[in-house]
DNA sequence: AAGTTAATTAAACGTTTGTTTAATTTCTGG
DNA sequence: CCAGAAATTAAACAAACGTTTAATTAACTT
């Protein structure tokens, strides 16, 4: 499964042949449809193995009355970079099932997963609203933005490099001084779109 | 090429075989090796085609000497958003391409004309700075949310009729309120983060 | 240690893939 | 109107695909 996530990651699910990950896992071709039924449930077994952690995380950030609606913002947003840098390429392949919808069930089971994410953050900005900590935004959106600069910025490797003007071989996302600065970005942006300005 | 845009972007490249396209096409089969070469062949086509077209513009607005910084990334954010809005089969193309890097050379192409965007709009946002217009942002990542943002909303259809309530098989591409509340976003965003208020 | 189950293998299965061939039809310029 | 080029076709190609089979090896169980 390891593998599987990795070549997933850069050639894509119909892109890898089970032949491909019998040979990079040093595996007999017929193990994969002995231990997993198929191609198909090997890939729906890995998204299912995963996907669950971040919704525990939210969950929990949302349900602790001890922070700030900022704060669980925050935390969120820390929580979102650190699960995405530890595994780059597992989230390279949810993309991927969110973009392409050929196999439905599994197409819609990521994105229901993701939906219920979105609405948690949604009800934590929608509270600050009430509250009057936050300014009048669009909620969804606001998670959008977050996500999607992450997102972006872990679509391609190289990209990131050429950005940031590093090396061509490079790993980003093993850099400690670029999660820093996306997390700082981040915040800085989600603090300068919903706080309000109270010190006049 | 209409129908590889379409099927494209449902089934993703190696997902769709030339029989679907020349079935959906109504041609013969030996046409598309006949007219393009290859299947690859016939993608590379595409994507140059279309690809240029966002260039060309950023590049126009860059240079006009009439807008301020701040009008320019407003002008950016909204060029971008018209654009995907009118051709989102195709961006979910772009964006697989860039996910997936198993066609090395069409990967680099494509990752190459983004950075170049990329380089342009954080030339703006530096004079900015410059100018003390703005605040002293990550210009880089303040693009990464921008384009993240668009890219997040045009993932999924099915996503952005849960987030906004709205029926199963909506099309929120169509809809001109979906297109004028992401661009206020936007806007909303990139004027929170990089603009100093002055009126203390 | 024998008998039963599980794990592993190489080979073959039928499809489907992208591409090519060779024959035929359609178009075109003089 | 008719040669020659271009467009279109159905059929065949080899290669690769996911999956299955049947035989062999390894691992338990009593």
């Amino acid at each position: 499964m390891e593998v599987a996530v990795e070549l997933f990651a850069t050639n894509g699910f119909e892109g890898t042949s089970i032949r491909q990950l019998a040979q990079r896992a040093d595996v007999n071709i017929a193990m994969i449809n002995y231990y997993f039924g198929s191609k198909e449930k090997l890939f729906e077994t890995l998204l299912e193995q995963k996907a669950s952690y971040m919704r525990n995380r939210i969950e929990a950030v949302e349900a602790d009355e001890s922070l700030t609606e900022i704060e669980k913002l925050d935390q969120i947003i820390e929580d979102y970079v650190v699960r995405f840098f530890s595994q780059p390429e597992f989230h390279r392949v949810l993309q991927q099932e969110l973009l392409v919808s050929q196999r439905e069930q599994l197409h819609q089971n990521v994105i229901g997963l993701f939906v219920k994410n979105t609405q948690n953050v949604v009800a934590i900005i929608e509270k600050g609203i009430r509250k009057k900590q936050f300014k009048k935004v669009d909620p969804p959106f606001v998670f959008a933005s977050i996500i999607g600069t992450i997102n972006q910025v872990m679509q391609s490797k190289i990209m990131c490099n050429m950005l940031l003007n590093k090396a061509f071989d490079e790993n980003p996302y093993q850099d400690p001084l670029f999660k820093k600065r996306l997390i700082q970005h981040l915040k800085q942006m989600v603090h300068a779109q919903l706080l309000i300005e109270k010190d006049i």
